[in-house]
DNA sequence: TTCATTAGACTACAACTGTAATCTTATACT
DNA sequence: AGTATAAGATTACAGTTGTAGTCTAATGAA
């Protein structure tokens, strides 16, 4: 379970079914989640860098996506703010999980063995990845000492 | 490159661009890149057993998948037959590619590193990983030695 | 007070997907 | 030869997605 608050005092939970998130919508709820809560025109803005959208498309997705609870709207203002309602981490999770269903039949490992088998990483990416894999301090060593 | 022949004497260069393949197209061709070629019933008798789907909506997504030019069509005998024009590799890795740039922002690595910490994997699996990573063994040692 | 601006609400529309059903034509029996 | 069957071709239809445009109401400027 994880807890996350945009505004002070405001605490969501959020471990429950992710809804489906479209590719462009993606994009909108990376903007959010990197400076939530932000008006329609802050997102609209921000966006203006990287995608070659129209206002209005940007405004269409943010209420497909509250519209899907997938955001809040704070409708106080005249203008309105909006927020995520889930982590990025566990959106990005969901969608991990299921995309390796899908495509690799259920495991990571073989997604990995086919990236290292068809030499898309250099070996300085595979360097990164095993301290990575060492750095994984075994939280439940409980019992067990470390060194052996 | 990579070179495929899924009846005896034909070769389908393949490294081009993977046509965009839906979730349920997926299944399908997981079943022909098992077993091709296959008839159309083949291919329905063989998801029957995964898939709730009727008949005509297998082959609906064969047709749209021949449409695509994802698979071909043999239609010398009076029952066709069908076979993938991409190797599954292939379209594992384009996927993979793609699903890595839109979720994760370009690297494997933020994803693995996410799987770690979120404590998706458990000490096996990270162990497997590690020594998949150690197996691989530099191909581009042309002029220096293995050992060293 | 009136009018232009602008945020938000509602509408649009085609392509892609999931999920089939119906129509047509060629074989295979009787 | 006539007909049931079955493969393939064509059509259907609603929900999602990409990509906006139009309509309405509130605000702020003149």
């Amino acid at each position: 379970m994880v807890y996350v608050s945009w505004l002070e005092g405001w605490e969501i939970h959020l471990p429950k079914k992710v809804p489906s998130i479209s590719e462009a919508e993606w994009e909108v709820m990376t903007v959010l989640w990197e400076n939530a809560p932000l008006t329609a025109n802050e997102v609209i803005s921000s966006l203006q860098e990287q995608k070659d959208w129209k206002p209005k498309t940007v405004r269409t997705l943010l209420d497909r996506l509250a519209h899907k609870q997938v955001i809040s709207v704070n409708k106080d203002q005249r203008v309105y703010t909006f927020y995520p309602n889930y982590a990025q981490d566990d959106c990005q999770h969901a969608e991990a999980q299921s995309f390796i269903q899908r495509i690799y039949g259920g495991t990571l490992k073989s997604m990995l063995v086919q990236f290292i088998e068809d030499d898309s990483l250099s070996e300085e990416e595979i360097n990164e990845l095993r301290s990575i894999l060492d750095k994984k301090p075994s939280e439940n060593d409980s019992g067990k000492k470390s060194s052996e």
